[in-house]
DNA sequence: GCTTAATAAGATATTAATTATCCTATTTAA
DNA sequence: TTAAATAGGATAATTAATATCTTATTAAGC
């Protein structure tokens, strides 16, 4: 954990500074987290880190492709560690982001045979309930 | 077009006034479009209408499901006129918005049964290139 | 370990986006 | 036509995001 981002960012010729680290390591904790969350939590440790550092170094990650942005309906953007290709669960009981490794090719095909459309990437987000939550409801009822 | 969201107002017991109406019209003609743009569009036959009234009604019409949102990658939130399901298709030449209607059953009941997840419903965007930018690179290169 | 150039942080100001307040105008049903 | 309910417009307030500038930190070479 110590170190666990200092070789992505100097791969990327960005200074491993402290700030940069507790960003990194905080989203990678919290799996998908949004700016707010990011702040007050890196605030607890680290108390004079500047709001204008976090969004700074947030928009830099990003662009560099170290961060991505997870927008999902009706709530503030969160973001992420980027890794490989995925869908994104999002449970309306409680809120949690599950991610889903799954072949998602099928439809892609369906999508650029039916519309000409030639897709490079593609971002989706399923609403519902996840496994925990639902058992909750169900033992709540019986 | 004269009257045709006045209707859709009275059912959710809102009243039909020329700024909803506007609303409505320019987000209806323009298929996808953000709050800006809206603004700047509306504002050229009605100098009048303020932009507090804008942020309130875009908002209210989405609690009434009358209009919808529509997040997309690296940009500012759009918003449609509510349809039934369907797929967004965002081209990064001519950043136009397609809507695409076409069947995500398979995909959804493939992520339930691997997950445990119960889907209600699914935000799907595919970045790409339209079927018009595809021609136009295919002319310019040969 | 020093020295230095490059880069980033922090403080703050500025700008942009969104919401709240309050008073007047419009809508709609009686 | 009247009156109650609701919505609009102007503006203030709040919140979010970016820009600027000075100081501090990083990292590489000695
Ligand atoms: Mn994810
Ligand atoms: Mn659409
Ligand atoms: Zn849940
Ligand atoms: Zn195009």
């Amino acid at each position: 954990m110590i170190e666990k981002f200092h070789d992505v960012l100097k791969a990327n010729n960005l200074k491993s500074t402290h700030q940069r680290l507790a960003i990194l390591n905080c989203i990678d904790m919290h799996g998908h987290i949004d700016i707010d969350a990011i702040y007050e939590h890196i605030h607890l440790n680290y108390p004079s880190m500047s709001k204008a550092t976090l969004y700074r170094n947030i928009n830099d990650l990003v662009t560099f492709h170290i961060l991505e942005e997870v927008k999902l309906p009706h709530q503030k953007q969160q973001y992420e560690i980027k890794k490989v290709p995925h869908i994104h669960l999002l449970c309306q009981e409680c809120s949690g982001v599950e991610d889903i490794f799954i072949e998602t090719k099928p439809l892609l095909e369906a999508v650029t045979l039916q519309s000409g459309f030639t897709i490079s990437n593609s971002f989706i987000v399923m609403n519902g309930t996840c496994r925990v939550c639902s058992h909750k409801n169900f033992s709540s009822i019986s």
